[in-house]
DNA sequence: TGCCAGGCCGAAA
DNA sequence: TTTCGGCATGGC
């Protein structure tokens, strides 16, 4: 069945592309096709919305969800407008949403991309998922669910092997163990404050403040994370020596996405020149 | 060929 | 408490 959903902002390859997920293909059409748990979609862009095509109206339910209906971008772009940069990122990338993923999925992926590059994040969860996942469906040449806690908790590094994910193995199979045994509680952190939540997931091996504040946006939506890693704390550090803007408020890690894009995409000397008009 | 990737661990200072 | 080398691998 089809859904149209009226969003305006919502652009998706600004949110699929964007690094915080990495389990969404586009398609030669420009169609974006996705899986999460056993839930699989394809949606596409269109002039002031998007299109789901799904299984069924708890599918699109699922859907709609994950990709942060109950939250008014328009709202929080407004707020930021009061920051001339901030205001100017988020007219560039607030088709930008903030994804609700599945905790134990987004606690493994970002695990995975420290001291790493997507294109090979992307190859190793591909392989994990392949692996040890259950195929959900042979459309769009063969679709699995990300492996269970439980499933990964009874491998061995040298099962691991094959992802060819170095040193990251022994982080996952901790994660995997410590959630597997109870010993940390990923639907608990959903009661959490953030600082409680950071503190938690910062238990697990390989898991520190940068894939900890991922995590927390990405899965959990608390977006008083902010999670900035070396270059963009340095930058930002820059420009906000003397705190970051009130205007952030409790939505820093929603404004931390679309600075990553703006900052990102500009040379030292674009940033210099920011610098100087935002003085004036 | 060499650099570097949306970091973290663990030891040393 | 802070600093820094090492880590596996492969994209560019």
């Amino acid at each position: 069945m089809e859904y149209y959903w009226k969003t305006g902002r919502l652009d998706l390859k600004q949110t699929l592309e964007s690094g915080q997920c990495f389990r969404w293909r586009r398609s030669e059409n420009g169609t974006y096709y996705g899986i999460s748990g056993s839930h699989v979609v394809t949606v596409k862009q269109c002039s002031d919305g998007v299109i789901f095509a799904a299984d069924s109206e708890e599918d699109i339910r699922f859907w709609l969800m994950y990709f942060d209906e109950q939250t008014d971008y328009d709202a929080v772009i407004r707020q930021f407008a009061a920051d001339k940069t901030l205001k100017e990122a988020a007219e560039e990338n607030g088709g930008i949403r903030i994804l609700r993923q599945e905790p134990f999925e987004t606690l493994i992926s970002f695990i995975i991309s420290q001291n790493n590059n997507i294109p090979r994040i992307t190859g190793i969860i591909d392989r994990l998922c392949e692996g040890f996942g259950e195929k959900i469906t042979d459309r769009f040449g063969g679709m699995w669910s990300f492996p269970t806690a439980k499933r990964l908790a009874e491998l061995s590094p040298e099962d691991l092997a094959p992802l060819r994910a170095g040193f990251r193995v022994r982080y996952i199979l901790d994660a995997a163990c410590k959630v597997n045994s109870g010993a940390v509680g990923l639907d608990r952190i959903y009661d959490m404050s953030y600082d409680e939540g950071k503190e938690y997931l910062k238990t697990i091996t390989g898991v520190g403040d940068k894939v900890a504040d991922c995590v927390l946006l990405f899965a959990y939506h608390k977006t008083e994370a902010f999670p900035s890693d070396v270059w963009i704390k340095r930058i930002t550090a820059e420009y906000y020596a003397d705190g970051l803007p009130e205007c952030m408020g409790d939505y820093k890690g929603i404004a931390q996405q679309y600075l990553f894009e703006y900052f990102r995409r500009r040379t030292p000397a674009d940033l210099k020149r920011v610098e100087r008009s935002k003085t004036r």
